[in-house]
DNA sequence: TAGGTATACATGCAGTCGCATCTATAACGA
DNA sequence: TCGTTATAGATGCGACTGCATGTATACCTA
């Protein structure tokens, strides 16, 4: 069980690039007043979801999120007045998701920060067949989801 | 302000691959009864440094860690007993570092499991080529330390 | 249709994190 | 040498996370 130089240089850049983008984002956001990247990536799919709604545990699929992480996430969404929880009809377990008119006005000013972010410390410093080299052989480790 | 697909799936897939390798790792050291991966960088970084320790704000350059988080992580990892905290002769606000035979001992343990970890999620996926090219990209995204 | 199992979601608890602040010592400038 | 500023490290507090478990409804099978 031999660990060659370039993977030990692949995990540890990857973990560090990653955790040091991730923090620039969340400061950006919050330097801005603005909530953290995790309810971007719920409001941008619960807008996604449109006038049905989505329900939580398909929230949880697509967010890779565990399921009390995704029931406490939308706690916190809700109490901020960005979505909107309702009863399900169709199954007396569950609920559905909307989205408010608050939370799609704080999704659209959340975006130019975080598009920003991925301007100036990707999308510039990467030739397009660069990027895609590099999302093709992230996703080559990339765990089976 | 255009944001290119590909920068979008650099993102995502930079982001997802990372977090998931993480939690496979913290996943398989948890359950060999092991401590978290944050514990084997630093108890590594405190071996490393040999007969004369390490100083705290030494080890939080190395692991790019918050203040507060690397005296937290210190004091849990010493907790456990698996470093000494000594009194600095040289510096009356400080300490040194030292790692203990346990500590050295938990270190040994947890390699392979994170070895095991490397070999399968990484370096069987990629060639030698393929792994240099993906450091190599993440390098050029990796904000500036 | 009754009883067991699976699914949807919530939550108590303990551990961890981020933030701000505190204490203590060092270093430096007038 | 005294007063100011910088540095090393700790910590109270509120927010968040993981884990285990709880509650309620749905489904399924005999």
């Amino acid at each position: 069980m031999k660990i060659t130089d370039e993977t030990t240089r692949v995990w540890t850049t990857l973990v560090s690039t990653s955790r040091e983008l991730v923090e620039q984002a969340e400061a950006d956001l919050k330097g801005a007043g603005l909530p953290p990247l995790s309810w971007y990536d719920a409001l941008l799919e619960i807008e996604d979801a449109g006038e049905d709604g989505i329900r939580p545990f398909i929230l949880r699929e697509r967010l890779l999120l565990p399921q009390y992480g995704t029931s406490r996430l939308l706690d916190r969404i809700a109490r901020a007045g960005l979505i909107e929880r309702r009863i399900c009809d169709e199954d007396g377990r569950g609920q559905v998701i909307f989205i408010t008119p608050e939370g799609r006005g704080t999704r659209q000013k959340m975006w130019p920060i975080y598009a920003k972010m991925l301007e100036g410390q990707i999308q510039d410093k990467l030739t397009a067949k660069e990027a895609t080299t590099l999302a093709d052989l992230l996703d080559k480790i990339r765990p089976a989801v």
